[in-house]
DNA sequence: GTCTATAGACTGATAGAC
DNA sequence: GTCTATCAGTCTATAGAC
C-alpha cells in the first residue's frame, strides 16, 4: 500500500535528518511515483506530519504497555527500546526530532508531541517508583534517554548512548 | 559591527528553530541590508555555521572554565547555565540543535559539535567525581541536561527542564 | 490512484558597479 | 562593505486528464 510505504519512508527520513530535510520530490522519487500522487495521500506536509506523529505515538505507547514483568525488567527494556530507536546513532525518536524544532510544526503536531512525553512519563512513573535502587524519577529518566539519543546522533555512533545510560542500568543490578 | 550582528542573530535563530529555518533573506531583512552584503561576511551558509559553532564553543567552554568553587557549586551553576540557555523552553544549546541533525552540516561542523560534547564531558568528569552524593557520571549528566532542554523546547515552557533536573539538584543538598 | 503540466514563491549563490 | 540584478534550482501545492 502506497500510503503505508509513504509513512514508513517519511518517518525514517524525519528521524534521520528532520522533517524539513525531505521533500515531496524525495518521497515520490524513492517510491517511483509522481509528486501529485504523494499529494493524493497527504494533501499537505502538515497533514503528513500529523499522520506520522499519530502513528508513531500509538505504536510506541502500545509497545510500552506490552512490557510486563518486574519493574527492573520494564526499565531495562525501556532503555533498550530507546537504544534501538537510535539505530547506532543514525536516528532519533520521532518526538525528539519534532520536539526539538516545534515551531516548524502545526499546533496539532506540537500538542501530540507534548502528549507523547506526558504519556511516556506516566508509564515510567510507577516503574521507577517501584525501584528504590534507581535514583531518578520518571521525567529525569526520559530526559536521560532522549539526551543520550542526541549525543549518539551527534557522534554518529551508539557509544555515547551507552556511556550515558550505563550507570542507570548498573543501579538496576544493585540488590535492594 | 555587521559581522557580529549577523552572528548574534543567526545563533539565536539556529537555537530557536534550527539552522535550516532561516535564510540569507531573513538575515538581510532583519539587519536592513541586502543578501549580497550577508554573503560578503559569510560566503556560504556552511561557513556561517562553522563560525557560529566555533564562537559558541569557545564562549561556553570559557564560561565553564571560570566556574570555580566547590564541586557542588560548580555542578549547580552548570545546570543553571543549561537552564538559562533554554530561555524558558524557547531555545536549545546550539550544539544540541546542530547535533540533532548532523547530516545537514559540514563534516567540520559535525566535528566541532562532537568536540564540544567531549570538552564539556571532560569538564564535568572531575566535578561529579568529587561528589559522592551524585549518582551520575559526566556523560549521563550531560545527556540529562540536554534531554531536559529538548523536553522544555517541545513543551514551550521551562517546567519539564526543572522536573528533569530537580532530583540531581536535590542530591547536591544531601550531606555527604 | 496515478499521471502531465504548471504555478508562485523561495533558496543559496554570483557578477560587477559604487 | 554595500548595492542592483540575476541565476538555476528547489519548494509546496493545484488543476485537470486518464
Amino acid at each position: 500500500m502506497t500510503r503505508q510505504a509513504l509513512l514508513t519512508l517519511a518517518e525514517d527520513l524525519s528521524r534521520q535528518n528532520g522533517f524539513d530535510a525531505f521533500s515531496y520530490a524525495d518521497l515520490s522519487r524513492a517510491l517511483g511515483i509522481t509528486k501529485a500522487a504523494v499529494h493524493h495521500h497527504f494533501p499537505t506536509k502538515a497533514a503528513l506530519a500529523q499522520a506520522l506523529v499519530d502513528d508513531y505515538s500509538t505504536r510506541v505507547l502500545t509497545e510500552l504497555a506490552a512490557l510486563n514483568g518486574h519493574p527492573a525488567d520494564q526499565l531495562r527494556r525501556f532503555v533498550a527500546l530507546y537504544r534501538a530507536a537510535s539505530a547506532d546513532g543514525t536516528r532519533l525518536c520521532l518526538c525528539v526530532a519534532y520536539g526539538a524544532m516545534p515551531a516548524r510544526q502545526s499546533e496539532a503536531v506540537q500538542g501530540a508531541v507534548a502528549q507523547f512525553h506526558t504519556d511516556v512519563t506516566a508509564w515510567l512513573t510507577p516503574v521507577t517508583a517501584a525501584l528504590p535502587a534507581v535514583t531518578l524519577p520518571a521525567p529525569a529518566l526520559l530526559a536521560l534517554v532522549e539526551g543520550a539519543q542526541i549525543m549518539a546522533r551527534a557522534a554518529g555512533t551508539i557509544a555515547p548512548f551507552d556511556a550515558a545510560t550505563q550507570p542507570l542500568l548498573a543501579q538496576l543490578e544493585t540488590p535492594v
